[in-house]
DNA sequence: GGTGTTGGTTGCATTTCTAAACCGACTCGT
DNA sequence: ACGAGTCGGTTTAGAAATGCAACCAACACC
Protein backbone atom coordinates (compact mmCIF):
# COMPACT_ATOMS: atom_id res chain seq x y z
CA UNK A 1 0.00 0.00 0.00
CA UNK A 2 1.80 3.20 1.25
CA UNK A 3 5.37 3.98 1.06
CA UNK A 4 5.94 2.67 4.59
CA UNK A 5 3.81 -1.37 4.43
CA UNK A 6 7.19 -2.82 3.15
CA UNK A 7 8.99 -3.76 6.49
CA UNK A 8 5.80 -3.28 8.80
CA UNK A 9 4.91 -6.38 10.46
CA UNK A 10 1.63 -5.50 11.59
CA UNK A 11 0.84 -4.47 7.71
CA UNK A 12 2.17 -8.20 6.37
CA UNK A 13 -0.07 -9.34 9.09
CA UNK A 14 -2.68 -7.37 8.16
CA UNK A 15 -2.69 -8.21 4.50
CA UNK A 16 -3.39 -11.90 5.84
CA UNK A 17 -6.18 -11.14 7.97
CA UNK A 18 -7.25 -7.66 8.02
CA UNK A 19 -10.57 -7.95 7.07
CA UNK A 20 -13.36 -8.09 9.41
CA UNK A 21 -14.97 -11.37 8.09
CA UNK A 22 -11.85 -12.83 8.17
CA UNK A 23 -11.16 -12.05 11.65
CA UNK A 24 -14.75 -13.52 12.88
CA UNK A 25 -14.42 -16.56 10.90
CA UNK A 26 -10.73 -17.47 12.45
CA UNK A 27 -12.83 -16.58 16.12
CA UNK A 28 -15.05 -18.57 14.95
CA UNK A 29 -12.77 -21.47 14.41
CA UNK A 30 -11.10 -20.91 17.63
CA UNK A 31 -14.35 -21.58 19.44
CA UNK A 32 -14.60 -25.34 16.94
CA UNK A 33 -17.06 -23.79 14.60
CA UNK A 34 -15.11 -25.94 11.50
CA UNK A 35 -18.14 -26.38 8.95
CA UNK A 36 -18.74 -24.12 6.06
CA UNK A 37 -22.67 -23.81 6.65
CA UNK A 38 -21.92 -23.21 10.79
CA UNK A 39 -19.64 -20.59 9.61
CA UNK A 40 -22.32 -19.23 7.69
CA UNK A 41 -25.25 -19.22 9.68
CA UNK A 42 -23.49 -18.38 12.73
CA UNK A 43 -21.71 -15.24 11.10
CA UNK A 44 -24.69 -14.04 8.98
CA UNK A 45 -21.66 -13.78 6.22
CA UNK A 46 -22.67 -14.27 2.59
CA UNK A 47 -21.61 -17.28 0.78
CA UNK A 48 -19.67 -16.08 -1.99
CA UNK A 49 -17.78 -14.11 0.70
CA UNK A 50 -17.14 -17.05 3.40
CA UNK A 51 -15.75 -19.31 -0.34
CA UNK A 52 -13.64 -16.05 -1.10
CA UNK A 53 -12.02 -15.49 2.55
CA UNK A 54 -12.05 -19.44 3.70
CA UNK A 55 -9.70 -20.18 0.18
CA UNK A 56 -7.48 -16.75 0.95
CA UNK A 57 -6.91 -18.19 4.49
CA UNK A 58 -6.07 -22.03 2.99
CA UNK A 59 -3.54 -20.04 0.40
CA UNK A 60 -1.79 -18.52 3.27
CA UNK A 61 -1.81 -21.50 5.48
CA UNK A 62 -3.29 -19.94 8.53
CA UNK A 63 -6.03 -23.03 8.25
CA UNK A 64 -6.31 -26.10 6.41
CA UNK A 65 -9.15 -28.61 4.88
CA UNK A 66 -9.81 -31.48 6.78
CA UNK A 67 -12.19 -34.32 5.85
CA UNK A 68 -14.42 -35.36 8.04
CA UNK A 69 -16.86 -38.09 6.53
CA UNK A 70 -16.00 -39.89 2.88
CA UNK A 71 -18.80 -40.12 0.64
CA UNK A 72 -19.92 -37.63 0.20
CA UNK A 73 -16.46 -36.18 0.86
CA UNK A 74 -16.80 -33.17 3.32
CA UNK A 75 -13.91 -31.37 4.92
CA UNK A 76 -13.71 -28.95 8.11
CA UNK A 77 -11.59 -26.05 8.14
CA UNK A 78 -8.89 -26.35 11.24
CA UNK A 79 -6.23 -23.52 11.96
CA UNK A 80 -2.69 -24.68 11.06
CA UNK A 81 -0.36 -24.06 13.64
CA UNK A 82 0.16 -20.47 12.43
CA UNK A 83 -3.33 -20.35 12.37
CA UNK A 84 -3.31 -20.88 16.17
CA UNK A 85 -0.73 -19.02 16.78
CA UNK A 86 -2.73 -15.77 16.01
CA UNK A 87 -4.73 -16.45 19.15
CA UNK A 88 -3.21 -14.20 21.44
CA UNK A 89 -4.30 -11.44 18.89
CA UNK A 90 -7.83 -12.49 19.16
CA UNK A 91 -7.60 -12.42 22.62
CA UNK A 92 -5.64 -9.15 23.11
CA UNK A 93 -8.86 -7.63 20.65
CA UNK A 94 -11.38 -9.42 23.27
CA UNK A 95 -9.02 -8.10 26.09
CA UNK A 96 -9.93 -4.24 24.95
CA UNK A 97 -13.61 -5.34 23.89
CA UNK A 98 -14.06 -6.65 27.70
CA UNK A 99 -12.64 -3.70 29.05
CA UNK A 100 -14.44 -0.83 27.16
CA UNK A 101 -17.40 -2.27 26.18
CA UNK A 102 -18.56 -5.06 28.56
CA UNK A 103 -20.25 -2.92 31.33
CA UNK A 104 -22.08 -5.90 32.84
CA UNK A 105 -18.37 -7.39 32.68
CA UNK A 106 -16.68 -10.10 30.41
CA UNK A 107 -19.10 -11.92 28.90
CA UNK A 108 -16.17 -15.05 28.29
CA UNK A 109 -13.37 -15.73 30.41
CA UNK A 110 -10.43 -17.50 29.44
CA UNK A 111 -8.34 -19.52 31.98
CA UNK A 112 -5.44 -21.84 31.73
CA UNK A 113 -6.16 -25.52 30.87
CA UNK A 114 -3.86 -26.46 33.79
CA UNK A 115 -4.72 -24.60 36.75
CA UNK A 116 -8.41 -23.14 36.10
CA UNK A 117 -7.00 -19.24 37.03
CA UNK A 118 -7.63 -16.56 34.48
CA UNK A 119 -4.95 -15.23 32.20
CA UNK A 120 -3.29 -12.13 31.80
CA UNK A 121 -3.34 -10.54 28.23
CA UNK A 122 -1.17 -7.50 28.68
CA UNK A 123 2.79 -6.80 27.45
CA UNK A 124 4.99 -8.24 29.69
CA UNK A 125 8.98 -6.96 30.75
CA UNK A 126 10.21 -10.45 31.76
CA UNK A 127 13.27 -8.61 33.13
CA UNK A 128 11.27 -6.50 35.48
CA UNK A 129 8.97 -9.04 35.85
CA UNK A 130 5.79 -6.71 35.79
CA UNK A 131 3.20 -5.60 33.11
CA UNK A 132 3.67 -2.84 30.96
CA UNK A 133 1.43 -0.36 29.88
CA UNK A 134 0.82 1.56 26.85
CA UNK A 135 3.20 4.24 27.64
CA UNK A 136 6.17 2.50 28.32
CA UNK A 137 7.15 0.62 25.43
CA UNK A 138 9.78 1.99 23.08
CA UNK A 139 10.41 0.67 20.02
CA UNK A 140 14.09 0.65 18.24
CA UNK A 141 14.84 -0.99 14.93
CA UNK A 142 15.15 -4.77 15.26
CA UNK A 143 17.83 -7.42 13.35
CA UNK A 144 15.48 -7.21 10.31
CA UNK A 145 15.58 -3.24 9.36
CA UNK A 146 17.51 0.00 9.64
CA UNK A 147 14.36 2.10 10.26
CA UNK A 148 14.00 5.25 12.93
CA UNK A 149 13.16 4.58 16.41
CA UNK A 150 9.87 5.90 18.06
CA UNK A 151 6.92 5.37 20.90
CA UNK A 152 4.48 2.35 20.73
CA UNK B 1 -24.71 -9.18 12.07
CA UNK B 2 -25.05 -12.94 12.54
CA UNK B 3 -26.95 -13.92 15.27
CA UNK B 4 -24.07 -14.88 17.85
CA UNK B 5 -22.71 -10.98 17.54
CA UNK B 6 -23.93 -9.67 20.56
CA UNK B 7 -21.88 -10.98 23.41
CA UNK B 8 -18.56 -11.74 21.83
CA UNK B 9 -15.92 -9.07 22.59
CA UNK B 10 -14.19 -9.30 19.74
CA UNK B 11 -17.09 -8.58 17.42
CA UNK B 12 -17.85 -5.58 19.66
CA UNK B 13 -14.41 -4.43 19.26
CA UNK B 14 -14.20 -4.98 15.22
CA UNK B 15 -17.11 -2.94 15.01
CA UNK B 16 -15.11 -0.13 16.11
CA UNK B 17 -11.49 -1.08 14.84
CA UNK B 18 -12.08 -3.82 12.13
CA UNK B 19 -10.97 -2.46 9.32
CA UNK B 20 -7.83 -2.20 7.74
CA UNK B 21 -7.64 1.47 7.34
CA UNK B 22 -8.20 1.83 11.03
CA UNK B 23 -6.08 -0.21 12.13
CA UNK B 24 -3.08 1.10 10.16
CA UNK B 25 -3.88 4.79 10.98
CA UNK B 26 -3.86 3.68 14.80
CA UNK B 27 -0.58 2.11 14.14
CA UNK B 28 0.63 5.23 12.48
CA UNK B 29 -0.91 7.34 15.80
CA UNK B 30 1.15 4.99 18.07
CA UNK B 31 4.20 5.55 15.65
CA UNK B 32 3.63 9.47 16.50
CA UNK B 33 2.23 10.25 13.03
CA UNK B 34 -0.47 12.79 14.01
CA UNK B 35 -1.31 15.24 11.53
CA UNK B 36 -3.72 14.69 8.85
CA UNK B 37 -1.54 15.19 5.95
CA UNK B 38 0.82 12.95 7.13
CA UNK B 39 -1.43 9.63 7.69
CA UNK B 40 -2.24 10.42 4.07
CA UNK B 41 0.69 10.31 2.27
CA UNK B 42 2.19 7.74 4.84
CA UNK B 43 -0.51 4.99 4.25
CA UNK B 44 -1.10 6.06 0.90
CA UNK B 45 -5.17 6.26 1.72
CA UNK B 46 -7.48 8.37 0.05
CA UNK B 47 -8.07 11.74 1.66
CA UNK B 48 -11.94 11.22 2.08
CA UNK B 49 -11.54 7.76 3.58
CA UNK B 50 -9.02 8.98 5.79
CA UNK B 51 -11.90 11.73 7.04
CA UNK B 52 -14.31 8.95 7.61
CA UNK B 53 -11.95 6.70 9.46
CA UNK B 54 -10.72 9.67 11.63
CA UNK B 55 -14.34 10.89 12.38
CA UNK B 56 -15.14 7.15 13.52
CA UNK B 57 -12.51 6.95 15.47
CA UNK B 58 -13.07 10.39 16.99
CA UNK B 59 -17.03 9.28 17.65
CA UNK B 60 -15.63 6.21 19.43
CA UNK B 61 -13.52 7.72 21.67
CA UNK B 62 -10.57 6.43 20.42
CA UNK B 63 -8.46 9.78 19.39
CA UNK B 64 -9.13 12.96 19.75
CA UNK B 65 -8.11 16.62 17.90
CA UNK B 66 -5.94 18.32 19.73
CA UNK B 67 -4.56 21.46 18.27
CA UNK B 68 -1.22 22.11 17.86
CA UNK B 69 -1.17 26.22 16.19
CA UNK B 70 -3.62 28.39 16.38
CA UNK B 71 -4.20 30.95 13.17
CA UNK B 72 -4.42 29.35 11.18
CA UNK B 73 -5.98 26.73 13.61
CA UNK B 74 -4.76 22.88 12.95
CA UNK B 75 -5.64 19.70 14.66
CA UNK B 76 -3.80 16.70 15.40
CA UNK B 77 -5.20 13.86 16.09
CA UNK B 78 -4.01 11.79 19.58
CA UNK B 79 -4.85 8.27 20.86
CA UNK B 80 -7.10 8.85 24.16
CA UNK B 81 -6.49 6.37 27.00
CA UNK B 82 -9.20 4.48 25.23
CA UNK B 83 -7.00 3.86 22.29
CA UNK B 84 -3.57 3.88 23.65
CA UNK B 85 -5.02 0.74 25.27
CA UNK B 86 -5.14 -0.92 22.24
CA UNK B 87 -1.50 -0.81 21.76
CA UNK B 88 -1.90 -4.65 23.13
CA UNK B 89 -3.84 -6.01 20.84
CA UNK B 90 -1.60 -3.75 17.75
CA UNK B 91 1.72 -5.34 19.58
CA UNK B 92 0.02 -8.99 19.38
CA UNK B 93 -0.56 -8.49 15.34
CA UNK B 94 2.85 -7.14 14.89
CA UNK B 95 4.37 -10.29 16.95
CA UNK B 96 2.09 -12.84 14.70
CA UNK B 97 3.99 -10.85 11.62
CA UNK B 98 7.65 -11.09 12.86
CA UNK B 99 7.00 -14.68 13.44
CA UNK B 100 5.45 -15.70 10.56
CA UNK B 101 6.87 -13.55 7.52
CA UNK B 102 9.93 -11.67 8.81
CA UNK B 103 12.38 -13.43 7.75
CA UNK B 104 15.36 -11.37 8.15
CA UNK B 105 14.16 -10.83 11.68
CA UNK B 106 11.78 -8.49 13.10
CA UNK B 107 12.19 -5.32 11.68
CA UNK B 108 11.19 -3.60 14.63
CA UNK B 109 11.50 -4.46 18.62
CA UNK B 110 9.64 -3.73 21.30
CA UNK B 111 10.98 -2.77 24.54
CA UNK B 112 10.47 -1.40 28.15
CA UNK B 113 11.23 2.18 28.53
CA UNK B 114 12.74 1.79 31.81
CA UNK B 115 15.11 -1.33 31.56
CA UNK B 116 15.62 -1.32 27.61
CA UNK B 117 14.59 -5.10 27.80
CA UNK B 118 12.68 -6.47 25.25
CA UNK B 119 8.68 -7.71 26.16
CA UNK B 120 6.99 -10.49 25.88
CA UNK B 121 4.10 -11.10 24.13
CA UNK B 122 2.14 -13.97 25.13
CA UNK B 123 -0.65 -14.54 27.35
CA UNK B 124 0.76 -15.97 30.15
CA UNK B 125 -1.08 -17.63 33.47
CA UNK B 126 0.23 -15.42 37.00
CA UNK B 127 -0.70 -18.20 39.06
CA UNK B 128 1.65 -20.77 37.10
CA UNK B 129 4.31 -18.36 36.45
CA UNK B 130 4.49 -19.21 32.50
CA UNK B 131 3.70 -17.88 28.88
CA UNK B 132 0.13 -19.95 27.68
CA UNK B 133 0.41 -21.35 24.13
CA UNK B 134 -2.54 -21.37 22.00
CA UNK B 135 -3.48 -25.51 22.90
CA UNK B 136 -3.65 -24.31 26.43
CA UNK B 137 -6.64 -21.70 26.92
CA UNK B 138 -10.19 -22.66 27.71
CA UNK B 139 -12.92 -20.43 27.73
CA UNK B 140 -15.96 -19.82 30.67
CA UNK B 141 -18.58 -18.12 30.79
CA UNK B 142 -17.70 -14.70 32.25
CA UNK B 143 -19.55 -12.62 34.91
CA UNK B 144 -21.46 -11.06 31.95
CA UNK B 145 -22.91 -13.81 30.27
CA UNK B 146 -25.07 -17.23 30.08
CA UNK B 147 -23.55 -18.99 27.25
CA UNK B 148 -21.68 -21.98 27.17
CA UNK B 149 -17.66 -22.84 27.52
CA UNK B 150 -14.96 -24.33 24.39
CA UNK B 151 -11.94 -23.68 23.67
CA UNK B 152 -9.78 -20.70 22.57
C1' DG C 1 -1.57 39.87 -5.46
C1' DG C 2 0.31 35.38 -6.29
C1' DT C 3 1.96 31.07 -4.43
C1' DG C 4 2.17 27.41 -0.99
C1' DT C 5 0.45 24.56 2.92
C1' DT C 6 -2.99 22.25 5.55
C1' DG C 7 -7.23 19.98 6.01
C1' DG C 8 -10.61 18.94 4.15
C1' DT C 9 -15.27 18.12 0.47
C1' DT C 10 -17.37 16.70 -3.95
C1' DG C 11 -18.32 13.79 -7.93
C1' DC C 12 -17.59 9.89 -10.55
C1' DA C 13 -15.54 5.32 -11.93
C1' DT C 14 -14.24 0.93 -9.97
C1' DT C 15 -14.30 -2.66 -6.62
C1' DT C 16 -16.41 -5.19 -3.09
C1' DC C 17 -20.34 -6.93 -0.67
C1' DT C 18 -25.08 -8.74 -0.05
C1' DA C 19 -28.90 -11.45 -1.07
C1' DA C 20 -30.96 -14.86 -3.39
C1' DA C 21 -31.24 -18.25 -6.85
C1' DC C 22 -29.09 -22.20 -8.69
C1' DC C 23 -26.21 -26.55 -8.92
C1' DG C 24 -23.81 -31.18 -8.20
C1' DA C 25 -22.97 -35.00 -5.32
C1' DC C 26 -24.61 -37.63 -2.41
C1' DT C 27 -28.14 -39.92 1.44
C1' DC C 28 -32.39 -41.36 3.16
C1' DG C 29 -37.19 -42.75 3.20
C1' DT C 30 -40.69 -45.13 0.75
C1' DA D 1 -36.66 -45.89 -8.61
C1' DC D 2 -38.34 -41.35 -7.12
C1' DG D 3 -38.64 -37.22 -4.46
C1' DA D 4 -36.92 -34.52 -0.65
C1' DG D 5 -33.12 -33.02 2.08
C1' DT D 6 -28.14 -31.80 3.22
C1' DC D 7 -23.74 -29.91 2.34
C1' DG D 8 -20.63 -27.06 0.03
C1' DG D 9 -20.33 -24.43 -2.93
C1' DT D 10 -21.01 -20.97 -7.79
C1' DT D 11 -23.49 -17.40 -10.33
C1' DT D 12 -25.86 -13.13 -10.90
C1' DA D 13 -27.67 -8.67 -10.22
C1' DG D 14 -28.17 -4.68 -7.45
C1' DA D 15 -26.36 -1.86 -3.36
C1' DA D 16 -22.65 -0.05 -0.84
C1' DA D 17 -17.92 1.06 -0.04
C1' DT D 18 -13.67 2.53 -1.98
C1' DG D 19 -10.19 5.03 -4.86
C1' DC D 20 -8.94 8.95 -7.46
C1' DA D 21 -8.63 13.43 -8.94
C1' DA D 22 -10.34 17.89 -8.85
C1' DC D 23 -11.93 21.53 -6.15
C1' DC D 24 -12.27 24.67 -2.04
C1' DA D 25 -11.41 27.65 2.24
C1' DA D 26 -8.34 29.65 5.54
C1' DC D 27 -4.56 31.34 6.27
C1' DA D 28 0.99 32.49 5.83
C1' DC D 29 4.68 34.23 3.34
C1' DC D 30 6.87 37.16 0.05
Amino acid sequence: MGPNEERCSIAATLDVVGDRWTLLILRDLFRGVRRFSELQSDLGIARNLLTDRLNRLLDHGVVEKVPYQQRPLRCEYRLTRKGADLSASLISLMAWGDRWYADAGAPVELIHDRCGNPIERQPRCPHCDEAVGPGHIRSRPGPGSLAPTGDV
